[in-house]
RNA sequence: GGGCAAUUAGCUCAGCUGGCUAGAGCGCCACAUUGACAUUGUGGAGGUCACUGGUUCAAGUCCAGUAUUGCCCACCA
């Protein structure tokens, strides 16, 4: 017999061992010839440990795979790490230097740090391993995959060096957002913009005022800017130009004329610090304008800045403004300037935009086939979305998207820390053009690694020219150019992957997962990473496998305090570590916690009552079976050997025929659910069919007259529905209750709604009882008899006598009740409360107890109530546009409705003139 | 500046394509305790569905506007 209460600790992990080694997870344990269903899990970040972020995206995913599983489908749910480069890199770097190390990366140099890294990526992969598995997650370990792996890096190659081959890739000094802190570049999406209040300077340049938040970039400004339409400068001409004194004396400055100014802001002029701004940089290309650095990627000012160098920003910038002032060119100063500062989100640094040297990826060129055309990457991204190849989840994403995708710019991917896939990219030092220093790089001087047909790795790192040895980039690609083929790469034949002869195209078509199971199913991940990741996937998946990654796309939202806050690292109070509340209550009830009451793409708060809640329902189900397991045992009967189906339908009671139709209904509500991915929703009907259904009447019901066969039919088909929601709990009663050599819950069939079981009238005649009972026990409270209390009951009714006789022995049973009788006739009743329903009229004798005064305000209550909406229900029927323009069935539902409430009124009206005292 | 969302009981939220005398969980009040379950049961109190207009026979549900809150994007020197 089961224990009194659920205890997960006692099961969850001996129960997941089980699955796992019975190769459970794995697709080629599913149907062979069922249809793929595939999801590639969002990697987490080989950083260390598992939040609450990880927990609902496990939740989710594995419903999903669950039930796809269950419908016979080939389902694939594939585990994974990221390497993430830069939060990796810094995290190491910053557990070193708390050891001690002053400068990890000087004092250890390339290759140890990174090896010094790869070993702390290996213990955090095995945290982050045992994490998922607590979670219940029945993704296919045996095909786990990591970013940073030889697989996925030839994978990069590949894609690297085909983009290079079709002009997507090039190298170019762009500006870009640098990070001193971490030494660094970031892509635009890694910024972060916070509110600053500073200083705004005005200054006399020449004949102009400009103003500037920034004066120390100032130094090499040679240029002003206005609108060629501003009436104000009308007699500066385009190209001219004069002389002003400037920070470090007199300077010769050109008037530009450029329509991106705006006239209102400021004195409609500026001066440009090409170098240093995006904007900038942008009029300076245009106008073919000279560019010079003033501030070195430490953060310093350079040579330029003459008396000013060496300096950092900070310390110089109220040294600069003084210099101006003295020279009387300060014309004035607002300190309550507010602007938006560029923070590097990763290392929370100040972002200073820079020239470099850097790899981009071109995404408006024309040249990727897509749909029988020449598309850009930009187009192809619009496209799937736009025509419905790809559906994304709440749909109003759409249009976040497509804004993102308007206002994208070239990727820069390459990064200049060393964790992470190198640059596929060798450079020969002696085939370098003469001018070898030249800014602009050119093609021809230099090589990627199997630029025809020997692929990377490369296996000598002689030039194919002259034969000399050559020196990779150095650089490092950003963590999402990998993180980007999750869903193909993942799917390669290591084994293929490995052949250097293949090329991209044949290792995809060699690799039987690939084949099999690509494009995937769904893409479940949080809604923050869909610039980031989703995008870039469909960018980089279309481009090398000519498939869209996924079907469709589900967003889930963020999980919040209970007051609405982020919960951050930084305030260890707001955080809820998944892994404590499994200890407490369990994985099935953290996951409910996070799945029911939470809708796709919106923010949901989550605090440990909520946790506790549906640990109570765990614990209810629990208590159920154990309830079945009672009745089974008492009965003489094995559950184990119940056969559904398998009863004399003679021998079915009314709850019985209820129960088994209510039970389809549910099995098809539960279905298309899942179908359409309302978790929340068909979550929510599982707890209130188990608990208010199942529980409180049909069980209380057996407590007269139990059918162990149904009770084991109606508890196997609950477990099923709820398996994908709360696998171990179901699995583990399953044990108790299914079929003896069935599988285990995990792998087994979906019920299937048998239209043969449907039972409205019986399903109808049992609200009859509950309601009568409902009524009876309310009289009961309302009058303050005690439960215990043996009483006496009289019901009247024209058309259920026989419904009510039939099942007497459960309403006296459930209203504690010694006598009752039934029949058609109202009869009148001293000394007795009453309650009415539409055709039913029910008195509780009182004798002795009996409180006319406490009656008559409940039924004058009551009276008031509904002639309000006897009255409500009048004004529609008489009201001719309503009667002529609504469907039919409505208005003679709300005729049945009017019926049954004036003869409920007339009742309580009768009984009103029957009260005396 | 542009966009997206939210605003329903004390709290957290459901309420799909308009038909609801507006629901759930928690909390609250009263009662109940020897066998499924106190991680419980029974009964109850709590809401002019942010505001203003409009469409409609009918609006929490659709439209427009207002207010408040949150988020995303852009960014002005």
């Amino acid at each position: 017999m089961l224990d009194k209460a659920y205890n997960p600790q006692a099961v969850e992990d001996a129960l997941y061992k089980k699955w796992e080694e019975s190769g459970a997870f794995r697709p080629e344990s599913c149907d062979p010839k069922g249809e793929p269903f595939t999801i590639a899990m969002p990697p987490p970040n080989a950083t260390g440990q598992l939040h609450l972020g990880h927990a609902v995206m496990l939740a989710l995913q594995d419903i999903f795979t669950r039930f796809a599983r269950m419908r016979g489908k080939k389902a694939l749910w594939l585990p994974g790490t990221d390497h993430a480069a830069i939060a990796t890199e810094n995290v190491v770097i910053k557990k070193l230097q708390k050891e001690g190390m002053k400068d990890p990366r000087k004092e250890l140099g390339r290759e140890k740090l990174v090896q010094t890294i790869a070993e702390f990526v290996e213990e955090s992969k095995a945290t982050i391993r045992g994490q998922v598995r607590k979670m219940g997650a029945s993704c296919d370990w045996t095909r786990e995959r990591y970013t940073f792996e030889p697989t996925l890096n030839r994978a990069v190659n590949e894609v690297f060096c085909k983009m290079k081959n079709d002009g997507l890739i090039y190298r170019g000094h762009r500006i870009v957002n640098w990070d001193p802190k971490l030494q660094t570049t970031v892509s635009d999406d890694e910024l972060v913009y916070k509110e600053e209040k500073g200083a705004f300077y005005t200054f006399q340049y020449g004949p102009f005022q400009i103003g500037t938040a920034r004066p120390e970039t100032k130094f090499g400004d040679k240029y002003v800017v206005m609108h060629p339409k501003d009436k104000r400068y009308s007699k500066f001409k385009h190209g001219d130009s004069f002389d002003a004194e400037w920070i470090n004396g007199p300077v010769r400055a050109t008037v530009i004329k450029d329509e991106s100014i705006d006239m209102e802001f400021g004195t409609g002029v500026m001066t440009i610090t090409p170098w240093h701004d995006h904007t900038d940089f942008e009029i300076a290309e245009r106008h073919g304008l000279e560019k010079e650095q003033i501030i070195d990627f430490h953060g310093r000012l350079l040579d330029v800045a003459g008396e000013f160098k060496g300096m950092k920003i900070d310390e110089a910038r109220p040294l600069i403004v003084g210099k101006l002032a003295s020279k009387g060119l300060l014309v004035k100063t607002d300190e309550n300037y507010v602007h938006n500062k560029a923070v590097s989100q990763r290392g929370g640094g100040s972002i200073e935009p820079q020239i470099k040297l850097q790899w981009f990826i071109d995404v408006k060129k024309q040249v990727v086939p897509w749909k029988g055309q020449k598309m850009s990457l930009k187009e192809i991204m619009h496209d799937v979305i736009h025509h419905g190849d790809i559906k994304i989840i709440p749909d109003r994403f759409n249009k976040t998207y497509f804004h993102w995708i308007d206002n994208l710019r070239d990727w820069c991917i390459s990064r200049q820390i060393w964790w992470g896939h190198r640059v596929p990219v060798w450079y020969c030092g002696k085939c370098v053009d003469e001018k070898g220093k030249s800014k602009e790089v050119i093609s021809g001087e230099w090589l990627v690694a199997s630029t025809a047909t020997h692929h990377s790795p490369l296996t000598t790192n002689h030039c194919p020219d002259c034969g000399s040895s050559m020196d990779q980039d150095s650089d490092t690609l950003d963590t999402w150019f990998s993180s980007a083929m999750w869903t193909w790469s993942t799917l390669l034949d290591p084994q293929k992957a490995a052949d250097p002869a293949l090329s991209l195209a044949e290792m995809l078509k060699s690799s039987p997962d690939f084949q099999k199971f690509h494009p995937t199913s769904v893409m479940e991940t949080g809604y923050d990473i869909l610039f980031f990741w989703v995008a870039r996937m469909i960018l980089m998946t279309t481009y090398a496998t000519g498939q869209i990654p996924f079907k469709t796309v589900y967003l889930h939202g963020l999980i919040r305090t209970r007051d609405g806050r982020k919960m951050s690292k930084s305030d260890p109070d707001t955080m809820i570590d998944p892994l404590d509340m499994i200890a407490k209550y369990g994985a099935d009830a953290l996951r409910l916690s996070m799945i029911v009451g939470q809708s796709p793409g919106n923010d949901s708060r989550l605090y440990e009552e909520k946790i506790a809640g549906y640990r109570n329902f765990i614990n209810k189900l629990w208590n159920a079976s154990r309830f079945v397991l009672m009745q089974c045992e008492e009965k003489g009967v094995d559950p184990k050997k119940v056969v559904s189906g398998q009863w004399s339908v003679d021998s079915l009671s009314l709850a019985d025929r209820a129960l088994l139709h209510s039970l389809q209904t549910l099995i098809a509500d539960v279905t298309s659910g899942l179908e359409t991915y309302d978790l929340s929703a068909t979550g929510d009907r599982l707890y209130s069919f188990v608990w208010d259904f199942f529980c409180d009447w049909y069980l209380e019901l057996s407590k007269g007259e139990a059918n162990p066969e149904v009770l084991v039919h109606a508890l196997r088909t609950i477990l099923q529905l709820l398996h994908p929601y709360c696998p171990f709990v179901t699995e583990e009663l399953w044990s108790h209750v299914g079929l003896k050599g069935a599988q285990s819950l995990i792998a087994h069939p979906w019920p299937k709604e048998e239209k043969k079981l449907h039972d409205e009238s019986a399903f109808a005649d049992l609200h009859v009882i509950i309601e009568t009972v409902t009524a009876i026990r309310r009289l009961r409270a309302e009058n303050d008899i005690e439960a215990g209390k043996k009483i006496t009951v009289f019901i009247h009714s024209k058309k259920q006598v026989a419904l009510l006789t039939s099942q007497q022995e459960h309403l006296l049973r459930m209203t504690n009740a010694e006598s009752l009788t039934i029949d058609a006739k109202s009869a009148k009743h001293e000394n007795a409360a009453s309650a009415f329903l539409a055709d039913i009229e029910i008195h509780l004798s009182l004798a002795g107890l009996f409180d006319p005064v406490k009656l008559k305000a409940s039924l004058l209550k009551e009276q008031a109530d509904l002639s309000k909406y006897v009255t409500m229900l009048k004004g529609k029927l008489s009201n001719n546009s309503f009667t002529d323009k609504a469907p039919q069935e409505l208005v003679d539902a709300e005729k049945q409705k009017l019926e049954a409430a004036e003869e409920k009124l007339k009742k309580i009206e009768e009984r009103l003139l029957g009260i005396t005292g």
